[in-house]
RNA sequence: GGCCAGUUGGUGAAGCGGUUAACACACAUGCCUUUCACGCAUGCAUUCACGGGUUCAAAUCCCGUACUGGUCACCA
């Protein structure tokens, strides 16, 4: 039996061919520098705070580059699916003014011609490009049960040998078409994985425009790329997603640089062109014991996007803070330049740190406080001037004047400070 | 355990072979101030996780060790 009759065993409904695909989205016609960027969220119901900051940086790129960022829902594994989860990604997107050239906008709505920006909608597109894998002798259907996995892990475990689904452990790899395709007639339920040809031995270079040149082994797991239910996992829904939409950069958390071996093993595979990889280093909190742990959501309010709000830090000293985070050259920019604002910085991603960066919950405040005083005292300015024309029109004595106007503008809950001594 | 990354003051961080090791936050002291905030002045790493090596010269390059983090799911 041929891979092609199997195939069509599979995935009998698949009336598309990729090229189809590749015919209905094609390459964008934008400048050769343009960098298109998406924000890529689980319909969690909100945004957390390092997500805020991948979001941001992948929004800020294309707006220096006349390039798109767009908002991909990835609603593969309905355990992190809330209801109305996307209503409130962009009501949290919206509340930082992080606004999105397409993809989704509401929970049914979006916009844009290369979607749907949804992956629950986009099943059929899956299947086609791994219709066409199995075609092509890369993946097969794998009927192992998850008590046969665990037993394989344990055998690995107990040899010391790398874990995971590959070469000769890859029970399923060796079965005939014909066995296949009698195991799916039977209605065995099955996975489909890919048909690795990468060589632990063998590096494979990533080049990380934040971390730069990274060898990892190539990735020779057979990992599974669409489920029993027929949904595809993350990485074979990021290589098709961000190749049909046409991602020039994929800005996402350095969790993922473990599986980018992998992901480059299916471009490859389907002959596309990788896309440049930014793997941003996760923010971390030190927590009471001093040990740095990842910003929690549960433990942490600050991890949640409306605590700002609530704090009355104006979402704009939020960006300020998040893009000195970011670049490291911001903060002396930004002080050489107090009229200007973020729009008129260009964002780079070699100023951007490699490791996590801590976050400093204290430094926010002192870069709201700074942000609102400058606001007020333009204001107190303003005024100043329409009925004194003579008055010394020196920044900060005008705060100092009319103090009023700067008090009280942040409720911030703060240790009280020591008293001073009186004199 | 395998693989990968990171490690500069209390914190964030600049630095990319020769600097007095920037800058910002926090902190301390003094000034200003009705209070707070703002502002001003001064102070705060003889040292860049540790151990070797290369070099006339290393925080910067190389090797090893330690520690921290990530990852090894029909989660993303």
């Amino acid at each position: 039996m041929t891979n092609k009759e199997l195939a069509d065993i599979m995935y009998p409904n698949v009336t598309k061919t990729i090229d189809d695909y590749e015919k209905m989205y094609p390459e964008r016609n934008l400048d050769p520098k343009a960098v298109v960027t998406r924000f890529a969220p689980s319909p969690t119901g909100f945004v957390h705070m390092g997500s805020l900051l991948t979001a941001f940086i992948a929004s800020k790129v294309p707006k220096d580059t006349n390039g798109v960022f767009y908002l991909r829902i990835e609603d593969t594994d309905q355990k992190r699916s809330v209801e109305n989860g996307i209503e409130g990604i962009i009501k949290d997107l919206k509340a930082f003014d992080i606004e999105i050239t397409e993809g989704a906008i509401s929970e049914t709505e979006e916009i844009g011609s290369y979607g749907p920006y949804i992956q629950s909608k986009r099943i059929e597109i899956y299947h086609t490009f791994a219709k066409w894998l199995v075609e092509n002798d890369y993946a097969y259907p794998c009927f192992c049960q998850p008590e046969e996995l665990e037993a394989i892990r344990e055998h690995q475990e107990k040899r010391k040998e790398r874990i995971g689904y590959y070469g000769r452990h890859a029970h399923c790899r060796y079965l005939s078409n014909e066995e296949r395709a009698e195991r799916i007639k039977n209605g065995e339920t099955y996975v489909l994985r890919l048909k690795s040809t990468g060589d632990f031995e063998k590096k494979v270079s990533i080049n990380d425009l934040v971390r730069g040149r990274i060898d990892y082994p190539e990735n020779d797991i057979d990992h599974i790329l669409i489920k029993s239910d027929g949904i595809p996992v993350y990485h074979f829904a990021h290589v098709v997603d961000d190749h049909l939409m046409r991602t020039t950069h994929i800005l996402r958390g350095e969790e993922w640089l473990p599986s980018t071996p992998l992901h480059i093993e299916l471009f490859n595979k389907f002959g596309f062109t990788v896309p440049k990889y930014c793997h941003l280093g996760v923010v971390v909190k030190i927590d009471e014991d001093g040990s740095r742990r990842k910003l929690s959501k549960r433990k942490d309010p600050e991890a949640k996007v409306s605590f700002y709000a609530e704090k009355g830090i104006p979402s704009e000293a939020v960006k300020l803070y998040l893009m000195t985070i970011a670049n490291s050259n911001f903060e002396g920019w930004y002080d050489q330049n107090p009229d200007k604002t973020l729009d008129d910085f260009t964002f780079d991603f070699k100023k951007m740190s490699a490791s996590g960066s801590l976050f400093d919950i204290e430094k926010m405040y002192n870069i709201s406080k700074n942000y609102i005083s400058r606001l007020k005292a333009t204001e107190v300015y303003k005024g100043l001037c329409k009925w004194s024309q003579e008055y010394d029109p020196d920044f900060y004595k005008l705060i100092t004047k009319y103090q009023e106007l700067t008090t009280n503008v942040l409720n911030i809950e703060r240790e009280q400070k020591k008293p001073r001594k009186d004199f």
